[in-house]
DNA sequence: TAATTCATGTTATAATTCTCACATTCATGC
DNA sequence: GCATGAATGTGAGAATTATAACATGAATTA
């Protein structure tokens, strides 16, 4: 019987923490690193596909890479994937350098962070973890994160210490990103305290952009954090190549 | 003469283009995906670094990870690494569950966060991001994070609305590493925001405790931040299975 | 206790990838 | 036309990685 806290599966939660950074370890480094032989990290790795991906002979993040042949090719990768990176395409457009931007939390956003061009400087304000690691790399940006308390569902944290800092911050642009929005109800999330600090944000912002995929319009959720006329634009991955949508200006 | 438009320069952009939605494409499809052999694309590679990652027999994009790096850092780390966990193992005696710990930044105290049993109830504070990935793993610890500037070359955010957060907090035991210590002058390391925080938790917590390799005794770092006699217990790989030493109860 | 199962390690072998030296092609300039 | 050099291709052997079969050992069950 394989129970909860079985040595195979305190191995891959420890590879998958270990990965995390989005760094790729050798087969060789992996099996000093948990003390078992390669074989065995072949066999936890095929045991466990959508975990954690192989690639020649290194063990890699998942979702970083979808190899046509390994053996890892899961494809639980997000369907709406290309959509949010599009409209983060497009909403970058908003962002020029040099200046103060918010990054909310979520799977649209993570996108945006890559598409980020090296060489642009930048000032991010973040306060998901997930965020966080992939700007650690950027060589250009200035990276700042809200503390706190960490809150596992939706990977940030949160705190009075937080809503503090945020209105002691000159943020140009906020791009915000919602689970469920509505034209007549506005832009809803799923947790009370992701909302508090998106409505904190956007009394600070200069600009505030709600950046989402199609799939979302419709839908609600628990938490209202804004009307639809308080965003100063609204992006999507169908906005066009214009400025996009200005509902409110 | 490489001109900015020669063939090598328009595969490289078109093979960039390719893997731009994060996919991995084995060499020898990109072999035949831009008609040259295989080994002209290795050759491509390696004379772009920088432009394009190779792992295994994978292309695969830049930016996201450092295949070669993490290899080698891993390589280095091993060195102490042993040495470093087995102090993290003697640290950890130390803690006891329910209690409020401060971990701090660095290679040794990263050990200490896969060793904590995932059904120990904690608080951890922590104000480095790598340690922040890994603890939000554990199912039974609440993570608390110092917020701020993010400093790569520690890997830890700091400004001043982390240490008033610190102030705040009821720490029970405080684990804290130092890039060199010497038993005349005390513990120093290398960055003087580093220092801070150290300062800040020491003057809160019950309980300071030294957590070092041997390697590191007898070296000295730019910026001293405790005497030697300021810690209640000093931990190193051998020290021995009693409660360790204590210089200066 | 013996039988069974499962996870893991070991070994040998197969398959793949890497590197190197050398051959070929192509463009350029004399 | 010929020389030159850069870019590319080829093939053999070395090194690495993958697979499969078997061995070990611990935990489980009858």
């Amino acid at each position: 019987m394989a129970r909860a806290g079985s040595a195979k599966a305190q191995r891959m939660e420890r590879l998958q923490a270990e990965l995390a950074q989005g760094r790729a370890l050798h087969i060789s480094a992996v099996s000093k690193l948990l003390e078992v032989s390669e074989m065995t990290v072949r066999r936890d790795i095929q045991q466990n596909p959508g975990k954690l991906g192989y690639l020649g002979g290194y063990v890699v993040p998942r979702g970083m890479f979808e190899p046509e042949n390994s053996y890892t090719l899961d494809m639980a990768a997000d369907q709406q994937r290309d959509a949010k990176r599009r409209a983060c395409e497009i909403a970058l457009r908003h962002v020029r350098a040099e200046e103060t931007i918010f990054i909310d939390c979520g799977t649209t956003l993570i996108e945006l962070v890559d598409l980020i061009p090296n060489d642009m400087r930048l000032t991010v304000v973040c306060y998901a973890l997930n965020v966080a690691e992939r700007l650690a790399h950027k060589p250009n940006v200035t990276l700042v994160m809200l503390g706190g308390v960490y809150y596992p569902a939706s990977a940030t944290f949160f705190g009075p210490e937080a809503l503090a800092t945020i209105s002691s911050l000159g943020i140009n642009v906020a791009l915000l990103s919602a689970a469920g929005f509505d034209w007549a109800r506005g832009a809803t999330c799923a947790h009370f305290h992701e909302a508090e600090i998106k409505r904190k944000v956007m009394a600070t912002a200069s600009r505030n952009i709600l950046v989402i995929d199609t799939s979302k319009i419709g839908r609600l959720r628990s938490v209202l954090f804004a009307e639809s006329t308080s965003f100063d634009a609204i992006v999507t991955e169908l906005s066009g190549d214009e400025t996009s949508q200005h509902p409110a200006s």
